[in-house]
DNA sequence: CACATTATTGAAACTAGTTTCATGAGAATT
DNA sequence: AATTCTCATGAAACTAGTTTCAATAATGTG
């Protein structure tokens, strides 16, 4: 370490320059009304003047509060999360906290080795994407009491606070308004099952009660292209489908690109449905019919759920946000 | 505080249940080789045992690093920040560093205390994107001498060192490339220039050195939404463009959407040009023929530029990197 | 005017670690 | 056998603040 010249003023610096004790400019920076105004404004003066920056560590080692939360999310490069994650910051910068962001890829090794990193810097609290977690992980709850809850989930039952939205139920009602219109042979485009919970739940959801409806699987990347290999896909085996059941807005953005590369319009060629309803899918062309998952009140419940469990040590009770159909352009009646 | 039952384990307790000092028991968390053996595995049954977690505080207050690095950006609910934001998280991860994000709205106030309070919970340095800051951040960096870099931009006159692609040349050969096609009426779509110098600079690098050739600028909203207004807009005034030149991707997708839904065919109506190359250019229908901005690319060299800022003391230079035409589907000579 | 109350303030203890310095025990060297 | 060196360890100082406790001064009440 090589402290380049004066270091850095600190409280005593302060207090001596301002000729009084280090109580007392404890108290101006904290409780300035217990402090004589001349006194303060002159403690005031001083620290502008030399600039003092108080430190947060010396802080946190006292109160034992940083007033930092983590978020644990797959990975930030994709709208999926942006939203919430937005939320989340927006809502806990109203609150006073500061949000610590880790990706883990989904990965679980990953997503335990950041937690405990998180929690090595001082994180308070943690948001978690989903249930599926490694062992370690959760020991490391358990052993640390750290406030932790779930988002983009709602499972009742679960050791952790959920505050999400049904998946499996979601999906169920993706696929009923399709049934409803007279779909039969549907393709269900999803993401990678393996380690994402969100993406099993919603194959869970997804079943037809009749025999002479079908569902054909395309498991691909949770990304626009991978849409787009999923119709390119169908083309190859030759397969016509009545709609595309699209397990992410994402998935059905590129699906529809597909169908429109090739000539055919949508929905008069195929219907297709997303979850999610991203921004651009009420913008696109055809507006994207899609089952809208709130992920912006969900941040915001979020945050302010963790960041109250962390203040009063109540922790808070799961919650199921509501979801919508959004029929718009994309689907039509068969 | 209500610190219910018994506290966190420290380190006295660890090292009283070891039956050794304080400084053997921080030597077997620093520098385990200094330590015997059994001794050393004595006080990590004890760790193990009491789940000692050591105080990052603590930590932070002796060692003066917390190794933690704040990011301002505008927002994260667009793609546009999620790349760049990603790759600093992930380079920063392999760094052994921490990411806070903090968002500003574009609004100089909310950055400028944004930044204060990421200071203020110990950050070692700073991203922010773009050279337009309030004089209140310049002086807080100025006084406390903490190491911040700006991205998404390049000036290599500005007083903290800039990692980014020239916004202005970008812009200009994106004009270029229209013309070189032909096109004379040309429609320039952008964000609010106002707050945004990443706009302005894109804006500045704008001109036709012809009088033969028109540009027509329509400002709106940084978002897919904006870009189809902006397309509303020529309609509502009667005007055809030969092409909409767009100085965001986002902008390009809406124009291209709301002529799709006009029943027009890009490119045979109108040409489309975009700047940034998001992930959704590639695959679109038509794919978008853009500006390649190197997002990830200079998330990545950011991260490590920072990083070894605080790490060494050594201030970085300053970075251009190369932004590439992509001419894909949307353009079409005249 | 005596007593009680309130407002200010400082000394010192305290938070949870790291680090320096000194000490003692063996081991190695002369 | 005497001296030197290394290794392991603990006491105490130190980091930068907060907080308690006690003291003093100033004001208010009866």
């Amino acid at each position: 370490m090589k402290r380049t010249g004066k270091k850095r003023a600190n409280l005593r610096d302060v207090a001596k320059a301002a000729g009084v004790s280090v109580a007392t400019a404890s108290r101006v920076l904290n409780t300035p009304a217990k402090v004589n105004e001349e006194t303060r404004a002159r403690v005031e003066a001083v620290i502008a003047e030399l600039g003092f920056v108080r430190s947060a560590a010396a802080r946190a080692i006292n109160t034992g509060r940083t007033k930092m939360l983590g978020a644990l999310i797959p990975t930030l490069d994709s709208d999926i999360f942006a939203q919430t994650i937005n939320a989340i910051e927006n809502r806990l910068a109203e609150l006073g906290f500061s949000l610590v962001v880790a990706t883990t890829d989904d990965n679980r090794e990953t997503e335990t080795r950041k937690a405990q990193e998180l929690l090595d810097i001082g994180v308070e609290g943690l948001f978690l994407s989903g249930i599926a977690h490694d062992e370690a992980l959760h020991a490391l709850i358990d052993r640390t009491k750290v406030p932790a809850i779930v988002i983009s989930y709602y499972d009742e039952a679960y050791h952790l606070p959920t505050i999400g939205y049904d998946n499996e139920r979601a999906a169920a009602a993706a696929v009923n308004y399709l049934l409803s219109l007279g779909h039969k042979d549907i393709a269900v485009v999803h993401g990678p099952a393996e380690n994402n919970d969100r993406t099993r739940a919603r194959l869970a959801g997804i079943s037809t009660d009749s025999s002479d409806r079908s569902l054909t699987y395309f498991e691909t990347d949770l990304s626009i292209e991978g849409g787009a290999q999923a119709v390119r896909q169908s083309f190859a085996n030759n397969r016509r489908f009545d709609a595309f059941l699209c397990l992410s807005d994402v998935l059905a953005f590129g699906v529809i690109f597909e169908f429109q590369r090739a000539g055919l319009v949508i929905p008069e060629a195929v219907s297709v449905l997303g979850i999610q309803d991203l921004p651009g899918a009420r913008v696109m062309t055809p507006r994207l019919s899609t089952i809208r998952l709130p992920a912006q009140e969900m941040g915001a419940k979020a945050a302010k759920a963790l960041a109250h469990w962390v203040e009063t040590g109540e922790r808070p009770a799961p919650e199921s946000l509501a979801f919508e159909l959004v029929p718009r352009k994309s689907t039509i009646r068969r």
